[in-house]
DNA sequence: TAAAACGATGCTTTTCGGATATCGTTGGGG
DNA sequence: CCCCAACGATATCCGAAAAGCATCGTTTTA
């Protein structure tokens, strides 16, 4: 069965016989008779009651039509859709983001822009740890994200493009004394009790940061492990201790909470913006309304 | 585009190639290359991204794909349903039924057979009366209906199954003592307040009644005038007056209401089965069932 | 680096849809 | 009542188009 055969069968049922509905569809009589004959073959049953003058519509014709016409249309919608979606007016994509920091950065702004930009394209928004992005992204799960870079970002068809390098720095009580305002030397955080992230969340970053604490002669008194950034900080905001965050906090500073920087302590965190090497036209159009900026 | 069009594009989305598609489809790997190549020029936009090795969906082929699936999908859907039509497994069939009287003699019981013996068809009983369902038969708007004869019938591709005839009798309010137990004399009818008819809904028979009732010397004298059989009951029980109805009402005496025969009073109604001369498939069942009995 | 896998292309074969001419049937009009 | 007009079906031919075959270019992988 081929669209042709609903076509002319369409056109008999609108014109009411085998004559107007060739005309309409601009062929000679005998090759609608035919299509219309081979098609009543194949399903198997009639379509039309020949009654020497004109022909009427069975019942099962009746139906047939009825869905035929709606088939027709679906095909036109289709092709409608899938239209406005190469012209880039049209379709969905899933960007992976931090549900914790960094959103005080330029990436609102980016997402905006590229939503009044293209009103069509619908933006999902999946809220995804870094780990679960980069699989994501490779899977074509997703398609494009915004993590710090890890270890298995590397090789694979991936694209990276930095967009912002931040740290950490330490977060504590407002109700914690340190005695000065500026940055803190190493001894005076050695020993307090910290909440740290969990290192099945994070590993990479979670190696680092105990590395670098090390470094500075620090012995990190575990009081609390949290899975993100924001139960971290909301720990430390109720005394539980003390915390090594992203910098980006510091822009929205939680209640009851005071940043501090340790001296001669680093854990570069670097925010990336990752996308597959082949990136579909839509994924391309994102991808240069987020590196425009 | 054909429909070829769409089922080679969903192999290849389906097995991530053209030749493995190629091979599901049980054709040579050209054809599929060429059907994709034309089904692209004919849409103006690209499905496929040839990359070397292999081919990946583009945006626009993503969503086209999915749209042709749901159409194949529903091609078979509509083969089946109009399949099932044909078999007389479904389908719809709109009846015509007069509200008032002759419900009690065979007609539900055939209507039930029918409904039991063809589950899959939707019986759409429509209330109407004798006129319009007539002209509802002749326009193809009913497939059949149940009506009283009327002058309209003649002619024109209907055919008319009598069913049944009945008569009419005189109802009163059982308030109304005769002195006597039979048939009612004309002469005790005569001067009586009925409720009559309405002309404008069955003028015929209002006619008929007219007529019948001056040839026995009968002034009828009207008290209230009604649209429906259901209606004139009601009132006569009230005791606004007495009426001429139809006997099949006898079988279901209302509340309140005696049924009186007149001596020589005779108005036939020949209750009939209606349908038009060229039955669809479906109608033929719903006749046999009905004719069976 | 060579081989294998994949899709595209050129050419031939074959199938199938369309055009023309004609026939059988039916319904309407003179 | 009969003939004509209208409609759809059929037969045959022709052309378009789809499928098959062989081959080429490219890319990935061993």
């Amino acid at each position: 069965m081929e669209l042709r055969h609903l076509r002319y069968f369409v056109a008999i049922a609108d014109h009411g016989g085998v004559r107007p509905a060739a005309e309409r569809l601009n062929v000679a009589q005998p090759a609608v008779s035919r299509q219309i004959k081979d098609l009543e073959a194949e399903l198997g049953f009639g379509l039309l009651r020949r009654q020497g003058r004109g022909v009427v519509l069975t019942d099962a014709g009746k139906v047939f039509a009825e869905e035929a016409r709606a088939i027709l249309g679906r095909t036109e919608e289709a092709v409608e859709k899938a239209q406005r979606v190469a012209k880039g007016l049209g379709g969905r994509l899933k960007i992976g983001l931090l549900e914790n920091a960094s959103w005080a950065g330029a990436l609102p702004r980016a997402l905006n822009r590229f939503a009044r930009t293209h009103p069509g394209i619908q933006l999902d928004v999946v809220p995804l740890a870094s780990v679960a992005q980069i699989e994501a992204v490779r899977e074509g799960a997703l398609d494009a994200g915004f993590v710090y870079r890890q270890d298995n970002l590397a090789g694979g068809k991936l694209v990276v493009h930095p967009l912002a390098t931040d740290d950490v720095v330490l977060a504590a009580s407002i109700d914690m004394v340190f005695g000065h305002d500026g940055a803190l030397d190493p001894a005076e955080v050695d020993g307090l009790p910290m909440v740290r992230f969990r290192r099945e969340a994070a590993p990479a970053y979670f190696d680092r940061q105990t590395a670098a604490l090390t470094a500075l002669g620090i012995e990190p008194q575990t009081a609390q492990l949290a899975d993100n950034e924001t139960t971290i900080l909301s720990l430390v905001s109720a005394g539980v201790g003390c915390a090594l965050v992203n910098s980006a906090n510091m822009q929205r500073p939680p209640r009851g909470v005071q940043f501090r920087k340790v001296t001669g302590l680093s854990v570069p965190l670097e925010f990336v913006f990752i996308h597959r090497a082949n990136p579909g036209s839509l994924t391309q159009l994102f991808i240069d309304t987020v590196l425009a900026k």
